[in-house]
DNA sequence: TATTGCTGCGCAATCCGTTGAATAAGTAGT
DNA sequence: ACTACTTATTCAACGGATTGCGCAGCAATA
C-alpha cells in the first residue's frame, strides 16, 4: 500500500494537482508504480487529512479551478521512514502469461497474434524510454541519476521482454497449422 | 480480475483441492500470479456457484476431509472465451522501484543494502527456474512447452534485474560516503 | 453543428486482496 | 512431554482498487 509514498516522491520536487499526478502515473513513475486519477485525488484527501501534503486553491478561468498540493514536513518524514524500511517482494500478477501457461488450450496462431501486440507495446515503450534515458544522461546533473536508473531498469526489461518473446516465437511456429492437443 | 482463470488453467488438467492449488500457486504459477490460501477458497467457492467447477467431497481419516475440484465444460468454454480476447496490459506495483525513484532522500549505502536483500532473492529464484527449466527440456514431452515458455520469462526476468543492480552498484559506489542531496 | 478530447475535480458501489484468526488431528523433532 | 509443522477449510474485518458516473467549460476537428 505504497501508492501515498509514489505520491511523495513525485512531490517531492515540484508543486503539483491531482490532475498532474495522473498524468506523471501514466507516464514517469508508472513505469514503476500506476493508478487512476480516483486513486490520486482519494490519496491526496486522505493525505491532506494526515498533514502529510496541502495545497493551495487556484481559480482558472477557462479551466476548473485547481488544487496544488506539495509536501509537508511530516510528509517528508514519512516518506523517509517508509525508505528505510525493507520493501516486500512484488507481487506478480500478469494475465499475459497466465495466458501462455495456459496455451494448451488455445491454437498457436492466436497466442502468437497476442505476443505480437504485446510486443508492440513493449518495443514502444523501449524506445520511449531510450529516448528519455539518452535526453537525461547528456545534461548529466547529480539530482537525475535516480531517475535515470529507473529508466535503465525499464529498457532492460522491456529488453528481456522482447528477446524472450524472440523464443516463444521460434517455439509456437513449429507448433503452428498442427491441430491443437486440446 | 483473473485469479478465476488462473486456477481455471490450473484445474484444466488436474483434479485438485484448494490446498494442492495454494501449493501450486506459491511454486509454479506463483511466477505468474499469486494468490493466498484464503482468495482461493474463495474463489472456488464463487466458480462452484457459477458451475464452473465442480468437486467431490472426500472424507479421510487422520486428516481433515477435503473437496477435490475439477473444471466442468461451463468452465473450460470461460477459459477459452477469456483466452480469446486480449489482455491488458499489467499493472505495475513495484514498492522497491518507487525507493529508487525517490532515493535522492535516501543515503547511498541504505540503497545498497537493501539492493543485495533483493538481488539475493532474485539470485535464488533465478536458480530455482534454472533448475526447473533444465528438468523439463530434458525429457522433452510436447504438453510441458507452455510451463518451459512460462519458466523461460521467470529466468530472463530475474537475469536482466540483476543485470540492472550491477549497473545500480556502479553508479551508487561512486557517491557512498559523500553527503546526501536532501 | 456535432462530436470528440482536454483540463480538473469528485462520489458511490462494488470487488479484490490482505491480515488475522479459528478449528482439528496427525506427525516429526528437541 | 512440549513445540512446531503439515494437511485442510473457512470466517470476519478492513483497506485498497476498479468501474461507472457526474459536473463544468473550453478548444479543435470533422
Amino acid at each position: 500500500m505504497s501508492l501515498r509514498h509514489a505520491i511523495l516522491v513525485l512531490l517531492q520536487d515540484q508543486e503539483a494537482s491531482g490532475y498532474d499526478l495522473a498524468r506523471e502515473f501514466a507516464n514517469s513513475i508508472g513505469l514503476v508504480w500506476n493508478a487512476t486519477h480516483q486513486q490520486i485525488y482519494l490519496e491526496l484527501g486522505k493525505l491532506n487529512e494526515q498533514d502529510m501534503v496541502k495545497y493551495r486553491h487556484i481559480p482558472q478561468d477557462g479551466k476548473p479551478d485547481k488544487k496544488l498540493y506539495r509536501i509537508t514536513e511530516a510528509g517528508r518524514d514519512e516518506l523517509i521512514r517508509w525508505l528505510r524500511k525493507p520493501a516486500a517482494p512484488p507481487r506478480i500478477r500478469d494475465a499475459f502469461m497466465v495466458k501462455i501457461a495456459g496455451g494448451a488450450l488455445s491454437e498457436p496462431s492466436a497466442v502468437l497474434r497476442e505476443l505480437e501486440d504485446q510486443a508492440d507495446l513493449r518495443r514502444e515503450r523501449l524506445s520511449t524510454f531510450e529516448e528519455l534515458a539518452q535526453a537525461l544522461s547528456e545534461r548529466n546533473s547529480e539530482k537525475d541519476t535516480y531517475t535515470y536508473l529507473t529508466l535503465r531498469r525499464g529498457i532492460l526489461d522491456q529488453r528481456a521482454w522482447l528477446s524472450w518473446a524472440d523464443e516463444v516465437r521460434a517455439e509456437l511456429r513449429k507448433r503452428e497449422d498442427l491441430p491443437t492437443s486440446a
